[in-house]
DNA sequence: CGAAGTCTTGACTAGACTCAAGTTGGGTGG
DNA sequence: CCACCCAACTTGAGTCTAGTCAAGACTTCG
């Protein structure tokens, strides 16, 4: 474990900054908001740190989470030490509904870079959603999103090469940090995740992944060190990856149904 | 668990008896329903049949969509023939929820064998929870139990072998059709399921699923043929899955939202 | 400087895939 | 009623992707 206190941080972007910033540009690019909703969003949510590798809830409780910046993932360990990471969480995704997706066994959460997480009262919660359907509709487009990240992820495990994981499991990465700003010039993004904990995402053994990566850099489509990533070759990853980003275009207007 | 509800189930258990029985023991699996319950149920229903390999949605509509009998599954297509299943659906699963769950691009569904889906339109379904909450709780907790099963193919199809693969989602089927009666005497289940789609299920080669059915058969633990599944060695089976049903058991009492 | 975690490399193994050739069984039509 | 057909299932042989084991190198940090 680290117990380093991160007091100056300068380099990550992280721990600078507006800590709402990403949230507020994951709803917008759902949702035109307006400087009220936006004032309104803000006034309910408080911000905690949370080091790496930690439990990203420690503090249970009736409360909607939301990653404001960091990386964290949900999992589940098998006998065996061996550990199956279901989904990554980015800066800007809600990591936690509370009780509004009825997840009676709520799945193992943690932090794998030092993260701020946002905390939000359910009755705050309710009541924003219900003074502005706009930020209600992001959200929900934010969970339908969630679930067709989960979909595509079965496909990955179930049926695509070693490479094809990897390339896949990047461009949705480049996808979505962009949705949030956290994708720099060049193609650059940061991603503090070891190869371990690659190989736990896309069902490999860490020997494999670190293989993997070495093609990948060698035909010139990514390099990854020090948790930052560069896609030197974006087409030519998109089409190692045979990647269709048709699944992360939420491009459906829904409507919900009008409550009372 | 009291089983002994049903009518009288024969040979081919699917067109025959009352639609609804396997609805009305899923829900009741989860929340005690009085008659009047059922009877506002019952009225709401349409009751279509549906061949098999057809699209189970083929009238598109604002409906939320029962599995009454048969089997049918969820899937996406890949480039070169390949296919993943991405669950199976068994009598008495909600197959398709309309908007309720923000699915903008939702997934292709089609049946596996002859089945019946019940049709509900969103304004019945809608007043039908706001009339009668342990029924709207007990969809939530489907929903949730739907969530759970997802999360652990996730695992399958991640970190699980061949026989682990092949004997979980023995252990889950017979589990899950127990709960809506449809195992008999024996722990003898209908499974009409060609080795093809197991293999698209399973993330494995149609000849992998042929070789690791026979292992199983050898070993005394399952028999499978002509779409009916023997377990003939339950315990057996269950270590040699290393199957945890915890995450089928939605044991926590979910309180929702007091709406308005 | 030492320690721990991470990454890299090599050698070997094994689980699963592909290809190809049968076999079985249920359904259909003559 | 039988012959045929097609889909599903089975088997064998050979290949290959990915896993395992083990050792060593690089980083970071105390």
């Amino acid at each position: 474990m680290d117990f380093s206190l991160p007091i100056i941080v300068s380099a990550p972007p992280q721990i600078s900054g507006d800590p709402l910033a990403r949230l507020v540009m994951r709803l917008s690019a759902f949702e035109r908001l307006g400087q009220e909703e936006i004032s309104a969003l803000r006034s309910i949510v408080t911000v905690d740190v949370v080091e790496a590798h930690e439990n990203l809830h420690k503090t249970a409780g009736p409360y909607v989470t939301v990653l404001l910046s960091g990386l964290a993932c949900q999992y589940k360990m098998l006998s065996g030490n061996r550990r199956q990471i279901l989904g990554l969480i980015v800066p800007g995704d809600v990591s936690h509904y509370g009780f509004l997706t009825g997840d009676a066994a709520p799945a193992q959460i943690t932090s794998l870079a030092i993260s701020q997480v946002g905390r939000i009262s359910i009755a705050d919660f309710t009541e924003l959603c219900q003074r502005y359907p706009r930020i209600m509709r992001a959200i929900i487009r934010g969970m339908a999103t969630a679930a067709a990240i989960s979909k595509e992820r079965l496909v990955t495990l179930g049926q695509r090469t070693s490479v094809e994981r990897m390339s896949h499991l990047m461009c949705e990465m480049n996808y979505r940090l962009d949705v949030v700003g956290l994708v720099g010039p060049g193609n650059t993004f940061e991603f503090h995740i070891t190869q371990a904990e690659l190989a736990d995402t896309l069902g490999l053994s860490t020997v494999h992944v670190n293989r993997t990566l070495q093609v990948l850099r060698r035909d010139g489509l990514i390099a990854m060190r020090q948790g930052k990533v560069s896609v030197d070759n974006l087409p030519g990853l998109i089409g190692a990856a045979r990647f269709d980003p048709y699944y992360l275009l939420q491009s459906t207007m829904i409507t919900p149904p009008t409550v009372g």
